[in-house]
DNA sequence: GTGTTTGCAAAGTGTTTGCAATTTA
DNA sequence: TAAATTGCAAACACTTTGCAAACAC
């Protein structure tokens, strides 16, 4: 059973791609659309950027990507790592970099009100070249 | 010597009204470009959107505001609250709320590579409504 | 066959910029 | 008066949308 029906996703050409791109290797990856969009056409694959767009918010629906905006990065980052962890953000390079699980001594949240309830927590340490 | 001077500001009118918006009572908010601009508007000041992306931006700059954006957020708010603290952000409202400093236990963070050193840290907590 | 997905271009949104006119010190 | 700031509109960059054609099941 491929990673597209597991996901309930439709098998089509434009996501088979995209998905081969992000989870060839099994390696994390942070990449942005337009990233995707260029390998694609490097190996002479044509897709829309927009078709790239909303493929990869499908995936992120489907559960297969997580979505990183945040201050200093021009575009969303898709993050193939699904499992909870935070990140590095050198603000130097732009480069979003993962923290391992563990090693953020996270483990007593604050309580939101009593009506609403944590869905997820994202720690993003800022980091310079010295 | 007022708020401007001590930022090293030069004063003009806009800055002044959106100072006045902003640092009034000594309350701490989050405010959007827009939602300054509407202030603005709804007591007669004219002032250009532009202009007041710009005066934000200076403000930040010279360190009397703190930029927050992340994913669920439409626009960059503005903070008030320059002490180190995290937010929680009601995905349901897009609400954004302070937790207090010191209800994070916080307190080792992970190094990151040796050649850079840590800026700030960030944690977003995402609730949603029970 | 029927409902889903794609491609494309166009629209949308938050934000920045260029430059002449104005204001500040 | 010299330098900084504003206003405005236009530019920008990322992302979404509308719709007809193509495709998956």
């Amino acid at each position: 059973m491929s990673l597209l029906e597991f996901a309930g996703l439709r098998i089509t050409q434009p996501r088979l791609q995209i998905a081969r791109i992000l989870f060839a290797d099994g390696e994390h990856r942070h990449v942005s659309a337009e990233q995707v969009y260029g390998q694609l056409q490097m190996t002479g694959k044509r897709i829309a950027l927009a078709t790239v767009y909303n493929t990869l918010g499908r995936f992120v629906d489907a559960g297969l990507l997580h979505p990183i905006s945040a201050r200093g990065l021009d575009a969303t980052l898709f993050d193939t790592n699904m499992a909870p962890h935070h990140h590095f953000l050198n603000e130097t390079t732009g480069e979003l970099t993962d923290i391992p699980e563990g090693e953020v001594p996270l483990d007593l949240l604050p309580k939101p009100g009593d009506d609403s309830e944590i869905l997820s927590c994202e720690l993003v340490i800022r980091t310079q070249a010295k």
